[in-house]
DNA sequence: CAATCGCATTCCATCTTTCGGAACGGATGT
DNA sequence: ACATCCGTTCCGAAAGATGGAATGCGATTG
């Protein structure tokens, strides 16, 4: 979820003359479509207008005039009773994006190899500002009920993928994080205070791979690694997640390294990938 | 106050460019932005300023401005040299719209089922415009390659799940289609012409499914059934495709009857869905 | 080694588009 | 029949979008 307080507005007005105040609503018109289509995307089956502009805080007609926009375009579909759901061609973008980016292409073998190997349910998450998002996963054998499905999300601080990616981070960066706001606890488990937030991620960056110790939900527990490419860059995290008593402190260490292991192939890999362009280039 | 004396400053205005005449340019900000975001969810990689602006037959500086929008909330994500390919936003957002859009929830264990029991690559389409898109499949076993992934695309006339959707069209709407424009031949087998094509139809009208042979890909035979909701509306479809050998006559006749089935108790699932809607929200 | 090309980026004047309060008919539910 | 709530239309005012030209950078080329 997104709090409204994204706005910013950069440049400095001076002196708004500006009769119809407050509510900080809006930027441009792209950035109010981007939050429908979000709001599309979401659960929760088809969306009413009226619910649609409450949540996202927009003028009714505001609304309705980009959805309609948006339908025109396949982005949105109007159903029988004037309610919206994600059109077809936004399906068509997602299964496309999903498919085609490199970091879920290439991390789908390991993700079925780390399932198969450790009986846990693996991820693959990329980070999104303070949280992760999980983006593809290796469903655990024999309805291992995890609450984790495509989409979900879960706050840096307080998740393996999120630890993982700040334990790969830069200094400054990571500080700045650590500094930023309060961490909210998820469960009696969360690291909340700096030091101790610091300590679990330094923990991280030596064994080279994440623990959480149902710092997100009570009797769940999660091993992850980061994953970058050849530039550095941080692309997302391998995870394993499973009840606790699955994964137990035994376990966590010997998958622990498994899962270091499949990063690191992973970011070779996309590493690679930058070789490969060039080689079909070259090629004929 | 400056009398316009001294407005200097080249004010000639040599050539009031006022061409801008309509080239691609297409109408508002929120129309570029999906386009926008339908190349960056494009295979190829990382995708150039230059490169999209060509594409798109949009300006530099506006794709640029538009780019660092997207990128701003985290739907473009830059790269080390300038490029843009999908952020985490675009792609959690994608991530989610396919796990809870309910025809793709749905779909799945039907997907899974018809896989198993056929031994052929099953997938899922949705229409959008004079296009089918897959958005879920149930890869076929051992390396089954077949040129089929999520996002891929195929015209509504010339593949199974296209001619199931026509044949669920009511006849107005079917007319349209079949008059409108030529339609292209994608191999030797393709039905182009207008009988062919409502013949082809008419045959799914009665037997409750489509059969592509050959129509679309040479040696790649395609099965499918409509899916519909309680309204009576059309959500997509459900189909088969394999190699000619394999989906042959005979195993087309035996699976025929099985998409159709999935696709009925499918569509009841749906139907089902929305009147558990109508129970909540207390309507009719 | 210098000239050139292509790219990303910035600037700016013009004006097209958007924005949302208010008002309007049509449903729904009491 | 009344009170709501919803989707839709209208409109003036203002914000933002637009693309041509110009800049600086880097890689490719002669």
């Amino acid at each position: 979820m997104e709090c409204d307080c994204v706005k910013l507005s950069a440049m400095g007005k001076p002196v708004n003359t500006r009769p119809s105040p407050q509510l900080a609503a809006g930027g441009g018109p792209v950035e109010k479509a981007m939050e429908l289509l979000e709001v599309l995307a979401e659960p929760g089956g088809p969306h009413r207008l009226a619910a649609i502009a409450r949540r996202t805080g927009l003028a009714k007609p505001t609304v309705h005039r980009h959805l309609r926009t948006l339908a025109e375009f396949g982005f949105a579909e109007p159903t029988e009773d004037g309610a919206y759901r994600a059109g077809p061609r936004l399906l068509g973008l997602a299964a496309t994006a999903l498919h085609t980016t490199d970091a879920v292409r290439h991390a789908q073998p390991y993700l079925a190899d780390l399932r198969t190997r450790t009986g846990q349910l693996a991820y693959f998450a990329v980070r999104d500002g303070r949280e992760t998002v999980c983006i593809a996963l290796s469903e655990a054998p024999r309805g291992h009920r995890t609450t984790l499905y495509p989409g979900a999300r879960a706050p840096l601080h307080a998740a393996a993928p999120g630890l993982a990616l700040l334990s790969a981070l830069p200094d400054a960066e990571l500080d700045a994080f650590l500094d930023s706001g309060p961490h909210p606890a998820l469960t009696p488990h969360t690291r909340v205070e700096r030091a101790a937030l610091a300590e679990t991620v330094g923990e991280a960056t030596e064994s080279g791979y994440a623990v959480d110790e149902e710092f997100e939900e009570q009797d769940t527990v999660g091993v992850a690694a980061a994953v970058h490419d050849a530039d550095g860059r941080l692309r997302g995290a391998l995870a394993l997640r499973g009840l606790a008593f699955t994964l137990d402190p035994t376990s966590v260490a010997l998958y622990g390294p498994m899962v270091r292991a499949a990063a690191r192939a992973l970011s070779a890999e996309l590493g690679a990938r930058a070789g490969a362009l060039d080689l079909v280039r070259g090629q004929r």
